[in-house]
RNA sequence: GCCUCAGUAGCUCAGCUGGUUAGAGCGGCGGACUGUUAAUCCGUAGGUCAUAGGUUCAAGUCCUAUCUGAGGCGCCA
């Protein structure tokens, strides 16, 4: 069964296999004429085209190749009579590993759409559109551990089970093992979790970024990618209930460092997806392509896919304070028109339609906005010096945002003085007890560092061009959704 | 959680202001043809019009509720 070439290896090599006996093993995307199968076996983008003597095959066998069977063919390599390929496998062996029954297989050799095929997950890989973005995503995933492992970063695990319900970033979901229709009670009727498992109650984590430091504190340049879990009702083409996150952690780093880190960082990955995913992208940019031409011209994106992409490794992405953004905002067109539906006011967050005027209308590229009132941000950022101009106390965040998709990155240097950090905890509630290890860090052998986080989902979609997230992960959690 | 839109054949959709037996393309099945490239041609089957109520002489069409999906917003990555 081993014993197979791959369609990759054939479709880019095709010079020394020609008038060689091969093996090769696939789906069928087509079949036409009753003799042409197009192969397709998950390696590339292309197909091979497999030609059969159907006055040769067992009937049987001729009637099982069919639209998605997966078939294994053996014959000679050679070059093609017609017009669509170079070369072509004259099948002397034709073998049926599993026939597909067409009255009952849902999938058509047709565009279906995107919410019909993710009722389908166990087969949309097998689309041109769902393979593109799946080897996307692991060209994208190993991008990510080249990039850190060439800077000199080590990939930290941080724990999936958390103790803490500190974190700050949302809501979080119940780890247990309890019998949740009785669990056992204390004395005063509270569920007793001293007798759950960790004799704590625990939860999925919602960020690895704590735990990272600690690794950085020793390290000094650490990095976590795992899942990550937000129990929030978010119904939107952009979160999911889990999703997977990268999370670089870095001792001696200050804000600016962080935001040269996040941009050095997405350029690698988009670079590495545009040297050696081309096929898979020009075919994803021909489909937005297509699919906009049915689209009013106002909705359409006015540079195309690998347009975009080369647009964004090539431009160094725009900084800007949130104060400055704010001020920008009250001086914008749609803010003295009257069309942002929430008010710019410093002190209050930046909402979609805000952000989206900066990256898409005002400077038409990636836009780092850093300084957040320290009111917005979480406890753990770093409180900034008392600056001219600026109405308020700010942290040392950043939020990198990104065309069509918003934030893809949140991160911030992080707060190294105990006093300060203690003084944040007690202002926003988050209990020392808790976090006494996250304190210990600032009180023996502390240092400034940054991190950030970046939500991977939301770079591939960046990367394919794919309007909704729940297409770029292959089995999606959303809310009532756990198929699969 | 909120707002808007949608749900008609396996899929994509048409069905005008309520009015006889609900249509098309694709796909399926049967057949013809065979160097095709979304192969082509002929034939054929397939629908409790999301669900439950209601208005009306009459509901796919109007109203209400529920469910599902999409888009937008909030929360964020």
């Amino acid at each position: 069964m081993s014993k197979r070439t791959e369609v990759k290896a054939i479709l880019e090599g095709y010079e020394g296999l020609i008038g060689q006996e091969l093996t090769v093993m696939g789906w069928v995307r087509a079949f036409r004429s009753n003799r042409f199968i197009a192969l397709n076996d998950g390696t590339s983008m292309n197909t091979l085209q497999v030609v059969v003597d159907f006055e040769q095959l067992d009937e049987e066998v001729l009637k099982q190749i069919s639209f998605h069977a997966c078939v294994k063919a053996t014959g000679k390599l050679v070059e093609s009579q017609g017009a669509g390929q170079d070369v072509e496998l004259l099948a002397e062996q034709i073998e049926i590993l599993g026939a597909t029954n067409l009255e009952e297989y849902p999938l058509q050799p047709k565009q279906q759409s995107m919410e019909f095929l993710r009722e389908k997950a166990h087969f949309r890989m097998r689309t041109n559109t769902f393979s593109a973005v799946f080897r996307i995503r692991h060209g994208i995933a190993y991008a990510v551990h080249k990039y850190f492992n060439d800077n000199g970063y080590f990939y930290l695990h941080t724990p999936i089970i958390t103790g803490s319900d500190a974190e700050g970033a949302g809501e979080m979901f119940r780890v247990t093992n309890f019998d949740i229709d009785k669990p056992p009670r204390t004395e005063e009727g509270a569920v007793d979790f001293e007798q759950d498992f960790f004799e704590k109650p625990t939860n999925l984590t919602v960020s690895g970024q704590l735990q990272a430091e600690i690794g950085a504190l020793a390290l000094g340049k650490v990095y976590t990618f795992g899942p990550t879990f937000r129990a929030e009702k978010s119904n939107t083409s952009r979160h999911l209930a889990e999703f997977w996150m990268i999370e670089p952690e870095v001792a001696f780093y200050d804000i600016f460092d962080n935001m040269d880190l996040a941009e050095d960082f997405c350029k690698s990955l988009i670079h590495h997806i545009l040297e050696h995913y081309s096929a898979e992208l020009e075919f994803l940019d021909q489909r937005i392509e297509k699919m906009e031409r049915n689209m009013p011209k106002e909705q359409r994106r006015n540079m195309g896919l690998i347009e975009t992409l080369r647009f964004v490794v090539d431009n160094e992405f725009e900084r800007i304070t949130y104060t400055e953004a704010v001020n920008l905002l009250r001086k914008s067109k749609p803010y003295k028109k009257g069309k942002f539906e929430y008010g710019v006011e410093w002190g209050k967050d930046l909402q979609a339609e805000h952000e989206r005027y900066l990256v898409e209308k005002k400077f038409k590229k990636p836009v780092i906005v850093r300084d957040y009132p320290a009111s917005i941000k979480a406890f753990y950022m770093r409180m900034n010096d008392e600056q001219e101009n600026v109405p308020g106390k700010t942290v040392a965040a950043m939020d990198v945002l990104f065309p069509g998709i918003g934030e893809v990155i949140g991160g911030s240097q992080r707060e190294e003085r105990l006093d300060v950090l203690r003084e944040r905890m007690a202002e926003m509630d988050v209990p020392e007890e808790e976090l006494w290890w996250y304190l210990e860090l600032r009180k023996f052998g502390g240092c400034p560092h940054a991190g950030f986080g970046l939500g991977f989902e939301r770079m591939v979609q960046f990367i394919t061009g794919m309007g909704n997230i729940r297409d770029v992960i292959a089995f999606p959690r959303t809310p009532g959704n756990a198929e699969f």
